[in-house]
DNA sequence: CTGAAAGCGCTTACAG
DNA sequence: CTGAAAGCGCTTACAG
């Protein structure tokens, strides 16, 4: 048992007195057949030699590795954070190691990565972050996941705007209609939207589920009640600041992201501005943080971890037919926002 | 550039006119002198073809990937989050892949995956969460590190407790010290901890540096002072509720990790009982959300993200000499805390 | 500087 | 059911 890594198959098979491939058969492939006899030398063999496979050599051989490749845009948000992690319980279930990288919502990152991923022949890609508005990007990601696809590879997506692979599809648009809905019916008639970069698919469908809804009372919102900052606490808190400041501050304050709503909150706060007397504040995700806020945040309430065992569950089913699970966001309603004054 | 996963390098090699060997230097190896011209041709012919190299090929010719191994306990805690992000951007910049695991603070679940990770050949092993308290796996640990790192892998830990690498050592004992210290400076005689699993060595060490820092006042924690839960937001919860529960609730609650104070507070005020004037609050680490916190939280803050940069820079080093990066925690006071009534 | 060849450690048709 | 052999796609001594 000394030094592993020098270990090969031949040793095992040296030990045990069989040939490299019947060693291979019996420590691969449970459904082989085989002396009952021999099969019992060679697993002792290799436990006693503490054998362990070169996991390249054999992705080489089968022309496919045991890992998955996770896509996410930053996993210092706990949206990706709880998503990541739903996707890595799954994925030890099944025996998968998980490659994660950060595009940082820059396409060519993403690209990037995707190859690379590829190239390491995971067996499933996880693109857990919204896709892009970008012509371009897109044909060369349909690209390289439709080859990668066609060589076994199985695609799952959690945003729409990828005409492939599995989808997991949370209802950002009708999320976040009804919960427009709802604060118009708490009494709100001017709002203020913090918004993330337009080129996020995820934003727009979160942008138009909130005018869906907004629209149904006869409200529309003008081109400076939305800001576009970052989607970050720090955007959040600029965006709260540039509505705030305007001549006639909006009475509900609505953020694209808990992250973003959490920066509002805080700005408000130092600011003197109290929360929902003043102005109400909402966000979308359901972050754990949310419930800790104070005054506790109004949000939609998605099971991030759920989408990412979901998605990894669909990254295990053959590419064909495709699934798409619907996620549901619930607006949940608490103290952050109020009727207004 | 139809299918480039059936480009390999001997298509490059013939497109070029050149022999595989060579093809294989002018490719991989930018210091290798060679005739420029021919140079010129190989690049062409590469990316004409899209030519993109196997991994796994390259790995087992090589015994060595282009990926490095990242342990943590829990991504979904934004304290192993955070770090992560700064390890990934890190290992970004060098052109190495992550894979990440969790282990949920499991030893037999750390040892499992250390081994998948060293058996993929990654090129350094990132160990960020805590060591436990456990003779026979620090042992079966210490055997699969010593052969790693002998093979030339790289390893780094983030807790003391592996005589072992690189370290990247949070003061946990002086920062939770001198947090205390700032406590009973502040005028608190009574105390209740809130700790996390005593198996962790980071839990034993916060535990100590407190004890610490009111010993240096004369002040001594019973048995029934420290209540030990799970290191979550829901320990932190019920460690407030069992605390708070004595005939004598404690002036001061200190917990060794930001969740469980976040847990704490939300367990407080949901129990109506008001922070700082009815108790203080403490946690350790510095989240984000303990700024956000209401009131916000005292804390020792500790530069996660670049702990995790620290942690992936030292991963580049040859592993002798060994290399000890101490990382400061500071307490920072806000209005969680406050003189007692 | 360049090429022919062996080797990295597996898997898997192909025979027997 | 088992084994000898070819092959997966690279790298790297070893010659020239």
């Amino acid at each position: 048992m000394a030094d592993h890594s020098l270990v090969r198959l031949q040793d095992v098979a040296a030990h045990a007195g069989v040939s490299i491939a019947t060693a291979s058969r019996m420590l691969s492939d449970p459904s082989y057949g085989g002396r009952a006899a021999l099969r019992e030398r060679v697993l002792a063999s290799a436990a006693e030699l503490g054998y362990r496979a070169n996991p390249h050599a054999r992705a080489l051989a089968t022309a496919s590795s045991t890992s998955v490749g996770l896509v996410v845009h930053d996993v210092r948000d706990s949206y990706f954070a709880l998503l990541s992690g739903g996707v890595i319980s799954v994925a030890e279930r099944e025996g998968l190691l998980v490659n994660m990288v950060c595009t940082y919502r820059d396409p060519a990152r993403e690209l990037e990565y995707v190859k690379r991923l590829i190239d390491q022949r995971v067996r499933a890609l996880v693109l857990a972050g919204s896709a892009f508005r970008d012509t371009a990007h897109d044909a060369a990601m349909r690209t390289e996941l439709l080859a990668y696809q066609e060589s076994g590879g199985s695609v799952v997506s959690v945003t729409r705007g990828r005409d492939i692979g599995h989808l997991v599809q949370i209802d950002n648009i009708g999320g976040m209609r009804r919960l427009a809905d709802a604060m118009v019916e708490l009494g709100h008639t001017s709002f203020g939207v913090i918004a993330g970069p337009l080129r996020l698919l995820t934003v727009r469908d979160r942008l138009q589920g909130l005018r869906q809804g907004l629209k149904k009372h006869g409200i529309v919102l003008r081109r400076d009640d939305v800001v576009y900052t970052d989607l970050s606490r720090e955007g959040g808190l600029s965006g709260a600041q540039t509505l705030m400041s305007r001549r006639n501050p909006p009475g509900c304050l609505m953020a694209v992201a808990d992250v973003m709503a959490l920066g509002a909150l805080s700005w408000l706060r130092s600011n003197g501005i109290s929360v929902p007397e003043e102005v109400s504040v909402t966000g979308f995700g359901g972050l754990p943080a949310a419930v800790d806020a104070v005054p506790r945040l109004t949000t939609v309430e998605v099971p991030l971890e759920r989408v990412g065992e979901t998605a990894m569950d669909l990254a295990l089913r053959p590419p064909s037919p495709r699934h798409t699970v619907e996620v549901e966001g619930a607006p949940v309603l608490r103290e952050s926002a109020a009727a207004p004054r």
